[in-house]
RNA sequence: GAGCCUGUAGCUCAAUGGCAGAGCGCCACACUGUGGAUGUGGAUGUUGUGGGUUCGAGACCCAUCAGGCUCCCCA
């Protein structure tokens, strides 16, 4: 390595092992989507900042995107969400649509963060949504499709949890308690960091706010009571779904879930890895009522969540479930003997094909022993070898690499030998 | 955008300011019709990059790049 050129900082490259873990995640995440009837889609990468300038936080818009001019001197950014992508979309073709819509996406996004465990500034995310029915029980199926999607991977209860909240039932709180419009957004900042600040810190940041300290002693009474749902009808409705969806097991209800402070107004819910001593957060959404109007659609409602596969990708990795990597699509590796024999083994490789075997022929007539550890490398199954014993009598040797036994069979026998050892 | 830690062989890591090393992996051979084991031998490299201090720098200083931790943020 003389020379070697960086990658752009918080890229991913993605070698076959990383590919294959990628590639997981999406079937995984289609599977979990197509079985509730979800419809794949996708938009550009490409945007003008100002899609996300209408309503996405300052803190993205400016700081948070790759934005740059490209050659006509227009203004573009490499999306870093897809939901006004969404809301664009749907809104043109609102009148023609069949609702409710239910859609699902599985793409890139780029965010212009510092890397560091967990986050990159080029990443994966699962989106789905379903538009056209404002209703707690909409509300559930989402939160469900999540729940089955963490079962499909092999997460249980016991290691990952999804905790729900709901914003009207926290306005309600917030105005039994007097706390003004104008203090909402710091107080649901506050609420949000209570888990994740130190007690004596939070006291004082809730002081700063302007609280006084009966403010304080009921939203820590009000952060402690985790049967406030039992209040409110769309929870009730929303649990009552879940239980009914046999996904209850993997949700909780919790107060603190405040999550994306700028379009949710209604449910909100948010996956969390518990086996850990710090939470991670792996998926979170919500109920939004008012992201059609923004970008000039008829008033509709949605719900919807995000999951990054970064994060996901280290839990599953941490947590010991990640499918073992086969380093080879073709368990069958069919040697050279020597360079007389060299084109008969592409001969014989395109006859396994034809069978609808994947089938890899050594390139070249390098010696048995290496082409044997070849194909130990590569995790293969069955090594299949023509010498000059076999081809004189029409028969292929046929080695089951992993239990060491090798059977001589004609060659019209050597696709049924082969499919038994693998 | 701010602070701190780290960067040495393909990988994991050693080396008081004084000859750059080990284990694993890799390659070759033992073994010219057969892998996983074992043995023997071999190659690892501009110590992230660029400057500086010093008789002498992998080590100390400055800058820079990268990724890790924290703040921020988490749409």
């Amino acid at each position: 390595m003389k020379k070697t050129i960086q990658t752009v900082k918080g890229t991913r490259e993605f070698y076959p092992e990383q590919m294959s873990l990628r590639n997981y995640i999406y079937e995984k995440v289609r599977s979990a989507s197509q079985a509730f009837g979800y419809q794949e889609w996708d938009g550009p990468f490409i945007e003008t900042i100002e899609l996300y300038a209408a309503k996405s936080g300052e803190e993205l818009v400016k700081k948070q995107s790759f934005v740059f001019t490209d050659r006509g001197g227009e203004e573009v950014t490499l999306r870093p969400e897809l939901t006004p992508s969404l809301a664009r979309m749907i809104a043109a073709k609102q009148g023609e649509l069949t609702f409710p819509v239910r859609w699902w996406s599985f793409g890139p996004f780029w965010r212009y963060e510092q890397p560091q465990k967990g986050r990159t500034r080029e990443f994966f995310q699962w989106n789905i949504d379903m538009l056209g029915v404002n209703s707690p029980e909409a509300d559930a199926e989402l939160i469900a499709v999540g729940a089955e999607f963490l079962r499909s991977v092999g997460l249980s209860p016991e290691r990952v949890r999804i905790y729900v909240n709901n914003r009207r039932l926290m306005n309600a709180q917030f105005d039994a308690l007097g706390i003004s419009d104008k203090n909402r957004l710091d107080v649901a900042n506050l609420v949000d960091r209570r888990s994740k600040m130190d007690p004596e810190k939070w006291d004082a940041y809730a002081l700063e706010l302007g609280l006084s300290q009966p403010q304080i002693d009921g939203l820590k009474i009000m952060l402690s009571d985790f049967d406030l749902w039992k209040q409110s009808d769309e929870l009730s409705r929303t649990f009552s779904a879940l239980d009914a969806m046999n996904v209850r097991e993997y949700i909780a209800f919790d107060p603190s879930i405040m999550r994306g402070l700028l379009y949710y107004t209604g449910t909100t819910f948010e996956a969390f890895d518990t086996s850990g001593s710090l939470k991670r957060s792996l998926f979170g959404g919500g109920r939004y009522d008012n992201l059609l109007e923004d970008v000039g659609g008829q008033p509709l409602s949605g719900v919807g969540f995000a999951m990054g596969d970064v994060g996901m990708g280290i839990f599953l990795q941490e947590a010991g479930l990640l499918p073992e990597f086969e380093p080879s699509p073709a368990q069958v590796l069919v040697t050279v003997f020597d360079e007389k024999l060299w084109l008969e083994s592409y001969k014989l490789g395109a006859e396994l094909r034809s069978e609808g075997l994947n089938v890899m022929v050594y390139p070249e007539p390098a010696k048995l022993p290496k082409q044997f550890k070849f194909a130990d490398k590569m995790k293969m199954k069955a090594a299949v070898t023509v010498g000059p014993d076999e081809v004189e009598r029409n028969l292929v040797a046929v080695k089951n690499l992993s239990s060491g036994e090798q059977v001589i069979v004609p060659r019209e026998a050597a696709v049924e030998e082969i499919r038994k050892v693998l």
